[in-house]
DNA sequence: AACGAGTCCTGATCGC
DNA sequence: TGCGATCAGGACTCGT
């Protein structure tokens, strides 16, 4: 496995880390799993908003219905979407899109930029969302509306709860043609999944980017369920490093960036035969694969 | 109707 | 050293 900086082709470019920054479902269920025990059965008293929109309205008086002074009681997940239920049936929504951090913060919080939504506990401590690019969204509402009213209501199949397996990815690419890689990014497919982890997903499971799901044996979708579920776990209990920070708000970063097999490193040796990986632009996204490998 | 392209956004990094 | 161009990508909308 590699660690530490990585050198670019160029002998004389500076080396730099790749490091994976957007938070993708191992992150989310991270996060999830340091706030809940934070969060069960506390109550919001008051929040505030940044002027600049997100990818979705936040309704105010939805807020004051739903949310506000109701107590907290499950955080659960679903895809990239963190979801905060309260007494009384309403919902605190969360996606952090690209750049979106939540935290928890003691009382008083110091001020930064890019802060779009902050909610005090009673206890006076704040969940933030900071999100540079805006990308992300709060949504507050009822449960029962989530599906309609949010993205959350056409995802696909979670990856992990149960476990994916070839049958039900098959099943679903039914009646498609489109390339995996792209097929897998769609959330409508499969819930959770981005760039990262396809890519080392299809590199695990030795199957070609651009290779069209309908042309997929029954033993491909096996091992492309089988590594779906591999890097994801092991994302998480890589991820379970960065849990620690949300709770003692030093900003280390995950260790799964150093497991990468393949995502972030074109150019470089295949660790399975040495062959160097290629990258390949489809629909503007980079796609890192061994050709060797990956047919 | 499925699919691919374009869109939003800012910070980091690149080349000149 | 400075500055403009490019890249990153989740999930939407739009045109074919």
């Amino acid at each position: 496995l590699e660690s530490g900086p990585k050198r670019s082709a160029h002998p004389k470019s500076r080396t730099r880390t790749v490091i994976a920054k957007v938070p993708e479902l191992p992150e989310i269920e991270a996060l999830r799993r340091s706030l809940a025990p934070e969060l069960v059965g506390r109550r919001f008293e008051s929040f505030w908003k940044s002027r600049e929109p997100l990818r979705q309205p936040f309704s105010v008086s939805a807020w004051r219905k739903l949310i506000q002074g109701r107590t907290i009681l499950e955080v659960r997940r679903r895809g990239k979407f963190l979801v905060l239920d309260c007494e009384g049936g309403g919902a605190l929504l969360f996606h952090l899109g690209m750049s979106g951090r939540l935290r928890l913060l003691p009382q008083p919080a110091k001020p930064e930029r890019h802060v779009h939504w902050r909610g005090w506990l009673e206890d006076g401590r704040e969940l933030r969302l900071r999100d540079p690019r805006r990308f992300g969204l709060v949504w507050a509402g009822k449960a029962e509306n989530l599906d309609r009213a949010c993205p959350l209501g056409r995802l696909g199949p979670e990856p992990l709860d149960p476990p994916l397996n070839g049958q039900v990815l098959m099943c679903r690419a039914q009646g498609s043609r489109q390339q995996v890689k792209a097929w897998l990014l769609n959330g409508a497919n499969v819930a959770g999944l981005g760039n990262i982890y396809v890519t080392e997903a299809l590199h695990l499971a030795q199957i070609h980017p651009a290779k069209r799901v309908n042309q997929l044996t029954g033993s491909a979708w096996e091992r492309l369920a089988t590594a779906v579920v591999q890097v994801l776990e092991e994302a998480i209990r890589c991820g379970g490093t960065t849990l620690q920070d949300f709770q003692d708000g030093k900003g280390r970063p995950g260790s799964f960036q150093y497991r990468l097999l393949a995502y972030g490193r074109a150019g470089k040796p295949c660790f399975q035969c040495g062959a160097p990986l290629r990258d390949l632009r489809m629909g503007g996204r980079s796609s890192v694969y061994c050709a060797n490998c990956q047919r």
